[in-house]
DNA sequence: CTAAACCTTGCCATAAGGTTAAGGTCAAAT
DNA sequence: ATTTGACCTTAACCTTATGGCAAGGTTTAG
């Protein structure tokens, strides 16, 4: 039950790296682990359980601010659920607003690539849709 | 014809700012530009439409490298239009990556947020998922 | 003549890390 | 007992593509 990690061992089991534990402690993400005699950091099960809860925030896109605000909300059991999900739908939007612009590029960059023979004449709408269109 | 313009001028018809167009000298994707004797830099309308041509080539996501590439491409009258596609054609694989990651995140997203009452309650199935799923 | 609106360089900040350096520590093998 | 190799420490710089500010010079309009 009290097993102590080093940061090494809490990185390969939270799929984080080393310097990304290091870097959420330096900028207030998570509290200070405490430390060997020799100075090592040390994790227990609650504080890992913090840097996976970190970790699978990170991979749905959230922002380490966002996962700041997750984290608070989290330890607090008097939060309201209504705060979480302003957050998740806030993120859901900014997801959906890149999703479409990458989409508008994708359209107009597919007709792009079309308008060039790609061979190996010097010949390309390509660049003369660059250079003069108003795309 | 021989119109010259300010860095500021230049900026408002390219849509960019003078600060970008700045870094762009400085990074070598532009040519340093002629000044006046007191050190403004002056614009022609050549140096004009290479500003439009990033500008253009930025709206479709490209990056500052593969814009150098595009320019010395441009310039070239004995480019191959291949190279061209081919950094089209990249560029579309990396989109739709992007896309592809944003679309996954959104999916699992949407049923965390449904998961979430959104009350003043304390309960919340995003949180609950965060804290235990192997999302 | 002066004040606003330009322009200049240079440095710092962002997000979210990666990389490298220079050095301390620990455990196991010799 | 010592050495080796894996691990840990901090610090500092690199990335991408800008934004912002400071401190100062220039130009233009009133």
């Amino acid at each position: 039950m009290g097993t102590l990690l080093t940061i090494g061992e809490a990185a390969k089991v939270s799929g984080l790296t080393a310097k990304m534990i290091r870097n959420y402690e330096q900028s207030g993400l998570i509290r200070k682990s405490p430390r060997t005699e020799s100075g090592y950091r040390l994790y227990n099960s609650e504080q890992l359980n913090q840097l996976m809860f970190i970790k699978r925030a990170r991979n749905l896109g959230f922002s380490l601010s966002d996962i700041q605000s997750l984290l608070s909300l989290w330890q607090n059991p008097e939060r309201e659920s209504r705060l979480v999900k302003q957050l998740a739908q806030s993120h859901l939007e900014q997801i959906s607003t890149k999703i479409a612009e990458l989409e508008q590029m994708q359209q107009v960059l597919i007709k792009l690539a079309d308008s060039c023979k790609g061979d190996t004449s010097p010949q390309c709408g390509i660049l003369e849709q660059l250079a003069q269109s108003s795309i």
